[in-house]
DNA sequence: CGGTCTCTTGACGGAGTTCAAAGCTAGTGG
DNA sequence: CCACTAGCTTTGAACTCCGTCAAGAGACCG
């Protein structure tokens, strides 16, 4: 199970950085990852906690947020098979989680501590540069994210998002991607109607 | 004149990654970077433009911004001293800006070009390091600030930005902040006004 | 000074929220 | 296999925060 696991993420890193992986580093995988399963509703990562892990989902969905101080929370990130999810400001950072991530659906997911993840980085430059990489992109579109937010209307950011992320539409429930907008429910359910009738 | 500059960026090299250059490291910076001078309002990334640099202000600010359909401008991101600025999007894309960069006083920058920049992780591993950290540290910022975005308020995250960045508050137009916050300077007014009545 | 750019203030309008209720769907247990 | 429940989505009506339009005050620079 395991082995095709890991199959997974090797191509995930050579679609990546554009590179095969040298025979050499295929093999040292399996010694720094392991595998986890999880229910529905199931938290990867708890808020308060320090987390000490990163996640690449196989099978399944996972999502993270952030409460707020009246206890409403709001999604930041979602991860369908073939993402990493975590909260990277407490893994780095070694301070508790501000995030909670949680599973949508049953998942499974490769697990890499912080101890396998500067082993791999040390030991493996193309594992090195594939999260560089990753890190770098990541702050790329998270910032054309935020670009958009404060430049258009949700119907807009709707419109752009399942264009995007039409696998995600299809998978997450509305009132999440909703909140991933910065919209209540109800405002997304008005703007899919809007949607709908313009075509 | 370079001397000093290229001490500056030296310190925040330290101060970032927490361990103290190397000797053999420090002279070769000055073949890798060179420095600039901008007049208030010069662009130093323009949109629709590769991006082949990016910037370490030594002196002055600059900030970055996206331009909407309707030709509107919003605020990314600031740079004052020793802080970098460029669109990276782009330069580590190689496709078009979509941001553009512009000085807001008269400014001077340390210049690291895609070589400079390529060569500099190569040859010294404490600059690799440096940027990975940099990148890392901007991203979760980043990700924070977005939800912070979505879960308060106008006022609450003008009073955040504010104790975070006093010294944004008292050197960038104050309608740049209300654009970098996604509002209209009108309503940033009146939240200082309100702000203000409440002490 | 005179012009342009920035900040403030007021009145009105609109996108999205809140509150409430009803319909829908999927999962659970009898 | 159907019935029941809990959670999700939809819809309506009133409300709120922020945007828009407009005008004036203040600051900065040639």
């Amino acid at each position: 199970m395991i082995i095709t696991m890991i199959a997974l993420l090797k191509d995930n890193i050579q679609r990546t950085i554009g590179l095969p992986i040298p025979a050499g580093n295929c093999t040292s995988f399996s010694d720094l990852l392991f595998e986890k399963t999880f229910d529905k509703k199931d938290i990867l990562v708890e808020e308060g906690q320090n987390c000490k892990h990163i996640y690449f989902i196989t099978e399944g969905s996972c999502y993270s947020y952030i409460t707020d101080d009246k206890g409403d929370t709001h999604a930041i990130q979602f991860a369908l098979e073939g993402y990493w999810i975590s909260d990277l400001y407490s893994f780095f950072s070694g301070k508790k989680s501000i995030y909670t991530v949680e599973a949508l659906e049953p998942t499974k997911a490769l697990v890499l501590n912080k101890e396998s993840f500067q082993k791999a980085c040390d030991t493996m430059p193309i594992f090195d540069k594939y999260f560089r990489v990753l890190i770098q992109n990541a702050f790329v579109a998270l910032q054309y994210r935020l670009a958009k937010t404060n430049s258009e209307d949700a119907e807009h950011r709707y419109s752009e998002f399942s264009k995007l992320h039409p696998d995600f539409v299809q998978r997450i429930p509305q009132y999440l991607i909703a909140s991933y907008l910065g919209i209540k429910p109800q405002s997304l359910s008005r703007i899919r109607k809007e949607l709908a009738n313009k075509k």
